[in-house]
DNA sequence: ATTGCACTTATGTAGTACATATCGATGCGA
DNA sequence: TCGCATCGATATGTACTACATAAGTGCAAT
């Protein structure tokens, strides 16, 4: 512990923080709807009593967010924000905290266990034909480097038949955590592999039920799962 | 399709998007770890021969993401950013496309089922309590306002048990999007149950395997399962 | 009606000035 | 020598001004 247990609650809230939860306040609890128009610059900054510096410094975050779009003589305008926009930006393993990495480890696992249930509604026949290919290609690999590749590609390949846009590009920014989780703060083999195999889900996924899919999944990755604390 | 396939490919990359990229390079690339400082501000604009203004626009967004933290004469630190606060603050669901909405109501249904990978090895005797105390307290319900604060506190408890703060905060951020769908834009109701209750879930987390409490699960989502597309 | 040009306007960038908080040193007194 | 208060020095926070730039708007000419 520190030495001061439990001090400090005051949080410098800067202007620039509360115009920032002003104007998302604004944005959000009215009924708007993407391509209404926002105020100018000045006008928020004289309304809100602030420099205009103050309200561009808010008003950059949320174009980083993709919550506001701007252009020069036109003004602002709403549009629908990209979700992940802030997570990828902040998705490197060694910035992340020990704890943070392990969870977000926990997260991708979970990802892949719950995949079923959209798997089973959207699963095509192309898709399998693709996973099918993925797997033989694995039987003839040589190299460690080869073998990981196609154990992306097979997971990717889930991923891309769930249909799940969001859920697709999520795992995708977790992967490179993942993998440095496995590599450097693991004591096993990125590739140990539990007592499903690839060619194993495919068939469940042919013939099988959702059910039978989760256990597959959750059998495949039990090495992942026993070490976890 | 508009009357031009495919010109425009410019975006206006303003001065404070590239110093905000030079900027997550920079402190990515290198060998950083969270405590360490970074240059000042002039020092950064004078360094990218940008005006001081821009390399705050900058570095104000790095702040909301918590990838930085700055006091007034210390200067600038590093920090491990919190990887969902660029999420929380657009989990509002009438920002968001109908298309977005649906994925991330699918998104929670996969954590749900996925949930089980953890859950089995966390689970404590207190958690199962608290689950129990709440199936019982549902049993004895009376407004549809009860019953959807039960659903919602029993799901919670579950998230609670998995021991992943970062799920957790996740999920809770997913549920006001999740809501909204159910209650705008499926035909179904709220609280419709499938065949297995939260009853008969709590009781295969006490004695089950986690593949029984995935297909369990499978089968109390139902439900909303079937209203895939 | 379309093209071309000047004008207007809102954002983007630069620069200056000052406020504010905080670290560090200095000096005073016990 | 050890506190303790005071006083700069310094980096961020805020305000203000000025100008550049892109993009509508409207008018005029062909």
């Amino acid at each position: 512990m520190e030495a001061t247990p439990k001090i400090e609650p005051i949080i410098s809230t800067t202007m620039a923080d509360q115009v920032e939860e002003r104007l998302r306040e604004y944005i959000t609890h009215k009924a708007f709807r993407p391509g209404d128009a926002i105020p100018k610059e000045v006008e928020l900054a004289e309304a809100l009593g602030v420099s205009r510096n103050v309200v561009r410094e808010a008003l950059s975050r949320l174009r980083m967010l993709g919550m506001i779009d701007t252009k020069k003589r036109r003004g602002m305008i709403l549009t629908q924000p990209d979700i992940l926009s802030g997570l990828e930006r902040m998705m490197h393993p060694h910035i992340l905290g020990t704890d943070t990495r392990k969870q977000i480890f926990e997260f991708r696992l979970v990802l892949e266990v719950g995949q079923a249930a959209l798997l089973f509604v959207r699963k095509t026949d192309e898709g399998i034909q693709k996973l099918e290919a993925i797997v033989k290609q694995e039987s003839q690999v040589l190299t460690i480097q080869e073998k990981v590749d196609c154990e992306i590609a097979f997971h990717s390949a889930l991923y891309e038949m769930a249909g799940n846009e969001t859920i697709k590009r999520f795992q995708a920014m977790l992967m490179p955590v993942f993998e440095y989780v496995v590599e450097y703060e693991t004591d096993h083999d990125f590739h140990t592999v539990g007592s499903v195999t690839h060619r194993d889900l495919v068939n469940i996924l042919k013939n099988g039920t959702p059910e039978e899919f989760t256990s597959g999944m959750l059998k495949h990755l039990e090495p992942h799962l026993l070490r976890l604390a």
